[in-house]
DNA sequence: TTGAAAGCGCTAACAC
DNA sequence: GTGTTAGCGCTTTCAA
């Protein structure tokens, strides 16, 4: 067994009271006294016991961070950023996969709140308002991302609308007409391929362009594998286009690669444009055209939502979102004549 | 306040005890009593008190995962890996990031046993052996990666001298006789840029090659840009070679990207071969030829030693690898003639 | 400034 | 099969 406040008061010859004093750096100690209970939880090798505090004062100092994936490159960065937040406000960071499935974002919700009073941090794929009900009385959580518009609680967005929007009107800019977009209906990222795909039409809408469902590909998922699959059923098709607009980065990098695969140059015969900024957009060839939809200070504003939400649970809930902005590289280039 | 065992016993009509065994599952439980108990529990609201749980048992279910960082793609891949692993034991994971820094992993380590009896996965980059002291004998502990040699430890590993000999050996089966090498001196992969080094100088003996420092550059760290900024420099340098030897796929990826911005053909011109088989690796372009040195076992074994170890403080420490093998793709070629 | 003691919610040994 | 109760290690109220 490891030695506890009561072996420590009893090789300093103070009583338990006065170690405990020591230990959470209360005021009123001597210090001859102070240093005496030091030496001895030095000498014993004593360390406090969390669970029995925790018990105690009804707190963990543990956030739960509930993503889809921690291995696609947007999340992990997210998730790296949010460690790091958590960290500085004291906190640790118990991280968890979904797997976009309902039963495990349930399985999530169902915990929350098994640490006391500690929170959560989740990135809903599937779930639907009437899944919070019976969690959010006893738990403070933050929903990440959007698919959800619930004013029950905090939810912290990417500008997905904006951002699609920015992104479409960037390449009307340089001139394409037909401009095809990879990742809709993505059954993973529902919220997200819809609202993606309305900035889309927003900006096609605003030019006076007719929404073609042909130059649309659907994806079961939206990594690099998908991004080529569906520009190459897209070019099967014999749909023509000059230039993609992928949902995501991965997407975006999967395309282009198989663009170029298929023998044709990105930007000069097609642009491509992506959503996320993730690292490795700089440093492929090309460098990619995307939309940086603030993954970093959405992590910092998330961790201060839920602490806020921890600290005050009856304050108003709100809607805080990052800003998008367009990254411009090489994959963009004006319409071929 | 939430509902305790007390209150659900009370609404129930039967002891705390009761409420107790139904909740564990114990066996002796009448089938009545055990919907009655139930339905009390639904009622009220009940949810057990980790906390209260974690004290009594002296045990937490939650380990915890130090890598130096999240936002790279093998350790996200690894530590996704980690998290499934766990689960499935019925363990949760508590991820931190180190930052390859010393006060960084000291404090993991420092912190470890706090939650009582639970385990820690360290991937060490800058830890040395007498760190280990004062830790080892109230924490189980796996070291992941290698950079350490110490028997009083479970360490899981790579085989990072035989991969990069499997790297090295595929290019001078292709006829590469000035193989430069990216990645050396890394501070923060001291262990890995040492042992990846050892085995390309050894397959370079094997074929009775001199080993030629000009081509070797090192990097500050392991991201794209070191990629691409060593081969520039190795470039700019004059150093003649056909082929590349990159520490890491994302170092592999920066030096392709580099070289075929500087109009070096890859593979016709220059062959470059990576190490970890991340998932991009595969839809770069070229797709990259790299070493697999088995992330998904790595994690596996970890999380399996890391039980073990729990359950068996005393037993004997063990040193497991993982199978390294060459991922053909199409970024190596025979050497131009 | 320090000591004594209650009690956080739970599990399980012990009774019946 | 169910009830009673000690005690896990800590923080903190109350007294001295």
């Amino acid at each position: 067994m490891s030695p506890t406040l009561h072996d420590v008061a009893l090789v300093a010859g103070v009583s338990y009271r006065t170690v405990s004093n020591v230990i959470n750096e209360h005021p009123h100690v001597r210090a001859t006294t102070r240093d005496r209970v030091n030496a001895a939880i030095a000498l014993v090798g004593y360390r406090p016991n969390y669970a029995a505090r925790m018990l105690r004062l009804g707190r963990t100092d543990i956030i739960r961070l509930a993503l889809p994936e921690l291995d696609q490159p947007h999340f992990s960065g997210f998730a790296s950023r949010v460690i790091e937040e958590a960290n500085a406000q004291g906190l640790v960071v118990l991280t968890e996969q979904t797997h976009d499935s309902r039963p495990g974002e349930f399985a999530s919700l169902a915990a929350t709140g098994r640490l006391a009073t500690d929170g959560l941090l989740i990135y809903p794929a599937l779930i639907e308002p009437g899944d919070l009900n019976r969690i959010l009385e006893h738990a403070s959580i933050v929903l990440l991302g959007q698919n959800l518009v619930d004013d029950r609680v905090d939810q912290v967005t990417l500008r997905d609308v904006e951002g699609a929007e920015a992104a479409t009107e960037h390449l009307l800019m340089l001139g394409h007409r037909h401009i095809a977009v990879i990742g809709a209906d993505a059954p993973l990222h529902p919220g997200a391929s819809v609202l993606r795909l309305e900035g889309y039409r927003n900006a096609l809408a605003r030019h006076g362009l007719d929404f073609d469902p042909t130059l649309v590909a659907s994806v079961d998922s939206w990594r690099r594998r998908d991004g080529a699959e569906g520009v190459r059923r897209l070019l099967e098709s014999g749909a023509g286009f000059s230039a993609v607009f992928a949902f995501n980065d991965t997407l975006a990098l999967g395309v282009s690669y198989e663009l170029q695969a298929q023998g044709r140059k990105v930007p000069a015969d097609v642009s491509v444009v992506g959503f996320d900024n993730i690292d490795d957009a700089q440093f492929a060839s090309p460098p990619l055209t995307t939309v940086d939809p603030g993954w970093g200070e959405l992590a910092r504003i998330a961790v201060e939502t839920l602490v806020e939400r921890m600290a005050h649970p009856d304050a108003p809930t709100r809607l805080l979102q990052s800003d998008a902005r367009l990254v411009e590289r090489e994959s963009t280039a004006r319409v071929p004549v």
